[in-house]
DNA sequence: AGTTGCCATATTGTCGACAATGTGACAATC
DNA sequence: GATTGTCACATTGTCGACAATATGGCAACT
């Protein structure tokens, strides 16, 4: 995938504190620091080979994302999401796909049916090898690619940060293993409702969805 | 008030930059810093009398936080938001209202009901004064107080979020100067909906109402 | 054994300095 | 008049230093 930002642009407009803050998010999602870990500055400064400033600035950005928190004099610590803020987070998250699946179907394209049906088949191969490294960003991409249809930006904003912050919760339990069956028919439930056009039916699909995700959430936790 | 923070807990809390992050939202606001302007560091090292590494830090939480927007090498500029966005902000402040008052309505206690028939007394007292001062937060804070009392702090916190940015419109552009008296009744009918326990009454009026919201704030813009 | 005091150390919060960048003003050139 | 080149200056991005804080270990005391 060819980047359309060259090298001029990039050192432009994006500074060590963004890259930062991209590389700190990127070690949260991939699961390579966990909740409840402590962010230590002088091990970022090593790590990444910057001065302390750049380090403190994307802790800040992560702060105000939800994502850590700060506590002063002891340092930055990643979230921990308690039981409630799971049901909380899989609640509100209900609604945004409703949201989407609503304004989505009567609007949706040929092209963005026929795009979706080949995320179906990505989705599937994926779940054929039975790796769950490939399977988990698929999901969760392909979720995203649906409210980006949407063509609302601040949904779309809206919806990412709280998908970044169900990132906390325990990898594998926000979405099911290697894809569980129901949860791949329900893909495919989503995908014909939208085609379907009907906002009330998609609208009902995908949050049926994310609810049973929470029920399987909740299996797998307790 | 009384604070129920002492000084001790306030040292060993609060950096100066959660201080000037504070003050700097404030200041959004309050509307005495304009959509569009630009933040001058050295502006606030004497304006706030602390270095400039606080002020970095808070300026990149106020990004996360989408409402200043960070130029490299060129500033920081509090965001403007387009009308596609304000339109966008709305649609997802409809939805979270609506979820609130659905959620809220079957759970409601007569204590949260008399609280809120206090507000609404407040609020037409503050209307009567004809102080616009007086009035908006006020209006604000009794939408707030309504999602605050659903419990779910994901959902408020989200709501808070939307608010925040919805304060760089036109200050007086996005709630009704002084209190229309469609909207003052719009708020008595919440009120009643909510007391009146029906989950799908007590949404529908408050999805209204942001509606509404919406229609005048395009009527005094257009 | 439990409590208090002291110290060393790691780490964080803030400061000021230096270098880099962008912008505008002005002069020179076409 | 339009364009180019140069310079000064304001501002930003990052750096390293200093001071402050929290924590843990150990000794002294009850």
């Amino acid at each position: 995938m060819a980047s359309t930002m060259t090298n001029l642009d990039l050192l432009q407009s994006r500074t060590l504190a963004d890259l930062v803050q991209q590389e700190i998010l990127r070690l949260i999602k991939a699961g390579e620091i966990a909740a409840g870990a402590k962010l230590n500055e002088l091990t970022f400064v090593q790590l990444l080979r910057v001065s302390r400033a750049p380090i403190r600035e994307a802790f800040r950005a992560l702060e105000a994302a939800g994502l850590v928190k700060l506590e002063k004099n002891r340092g930055v610590f990643v979230r921990e999401i308690s039981g409630d803020e799971a049901r909380e987070l899989y609640q509100l998250r209900a609604i945004l796909d409703e949201t989407a699946g609503r304004y989505l179907a009567p609007r949706i394209s040929d092209t963005e049916i026929i795009e979706l049906q080949g995320w179906l088949t990505r989705l599937e191969a994926a779940a054929a090898t039975g790796q769950v490294g490939d399977y988990f960003p698929l999901n969760i991409a392909f979720h995203d690619r649906i409210v980006e249809m949407t063509g609302n930006i601040t949904l779309l904003e809206f919806y990412r940060r709280a998908i970044d912050r169900m990132h906390l919760l325990r990898r594998q339990s926000f979405s099911a293993p290697g894809g569980s069956n129901p949860s791949r028919q329900e893909h495919r439930a989503i995908v014909a409702a939208l085609e379907s056009r009907d906002p009330d039916l998609a609208a009902a699909i995908l949050r049926k969805h994310v609810e049973n995700g929470y029920q399987r959430f909740l299996d797998i936790n307790t």
